[in-house]
DNA sequence: TGTTTATTGCAAATGAGTTGCAATAATTTA
DNA sequence: TAAATTATTGCAACTCATTTGCAATAAACA
C-alpha cells in the first residue's frame, strides 16, 4: 500500500469527489479537468487512488469506467457488494448503501460481484 | 415483435448458440464467423435477435458485449435477473440459473439489473 | 415483372482507454 | 546542498470494440 503524493493534480481530482456521493465516469472527469490535467494523467491517478482504497471503480451500463468513493469496504470483502444504480434517462450513477448477499454458487469460486441496477432516478421519474 | 428472416447469416449465428449454454462475446463471434459474415452484420443480427427475445446481452468485466440465449425471461420481467459469472483467469462467461432478488430501493425505480459475479470457474480453480 | 423493403458488405469514422517516451518534479542519499 | 534516484506528468500516437454511411444485393409484396 504505497503512499499517494498529494500533487496538484491529485488534489484537483479528489476535490471533485469531496462533496458528492455520486459516481463519476472517467470520461466526465477527463472533460471537467481537461484545462488543467492531461487525460492520461487522470486515468493514472484514478488507478492509484483505487489501489490505495480511496476510490473504487466499476463499469456502467454505458460500458464506461465509473469511480466513486470507497466508503469502508475492503478489497478482500467485496462479495456482499453494494449495488450501483444507473439512470437510463440521464445516465447518472450512484452507489446504493443496500448490501446484497451473493449466494454461494456451485462449481464457481466467487471473488467479487458487480451489481448494476438500471432504471429511473428520482429526478427523471417525476 | 418483427419476424426475423432466417437468412444464411442468421442461421450461422444461431447455430453457434445451439449446443451451449455459455455466453459468447461479440468479439469472439465476429472472429469465429469472419470467413462468412461481415463484422457489421454480426453486430446487427445480434441486435435483432435480442430485440426478438432470442438472445440477451450484457456487459462483461472486460467491457465487451456478451450474448447468451434468452431462456424464458421476458424483457418486462428482468428484475429478478439471473446473474452471470465471468472467470477472471480464462475470461469465459456463463449464465447462472440462480435467481437473485433485487430489493426495492427508495427513490429509484428499478427496471432491470445486471449482476456479474467474478471469480474462478471449475476448470481454472483445479 | 416491377416496386418496395430488409439485409449485407465495405470502408471509414468514432471514441474510450492504453503505451512509449521524454520532460519535469519530488524524494533520497552522499 | 548537490547529485542521484524515483515518481509523476504531458504529449502524440496507438489499439481496438463498436458505429455509421452508403451502395449493392436479396427477399417479399403488389
Amino acid at each position: 500500500m504505497g503512499v499517494i503524493r498529494k500533487t496538484k493534480a491529485v488534489k484537483a481530482l479528489l476535490q471533485l469527489f469531496e462533496n458528492t456521493d455520486n459516481a463519476m465516469s472517467v470520461v466526465d472527469l477527463v472533460k471537467r479537468l481537461e484545462k488543467d490535467i492531461n487525460k492520461t494523467t487522470v486515468y493514472r491517478i484514478l488507478e492509484r487512488l483505487e489501489q490505495d482504497g480511496v476510490l473504487h471503480s466499476f463499469n456502467g451500463k454505458d460500458r464506461l469506467k465509473w469511480y466513486a468513493k470507497y466508503e469502508g469496504c475492503t478489497p478482500e470483502h467485496r462479495i456482499d457488494a453494494h449495488p450501483h444504480f444507473q439512470c437510463k434517462d440521464c445516465g447518472s450513477v450512484r452507489c446504493l448503501h443496500t448490501n446484497i448477499s451473493i449466494p454461494v454458487v456451485e462449481n464457481y469460486i466467487v471473488h467479487s460481484a458487480e451489481i448494476l441496477l438500471i432504471g429511473q432516478c428520482k429526478d427523471c421519474s417525476s
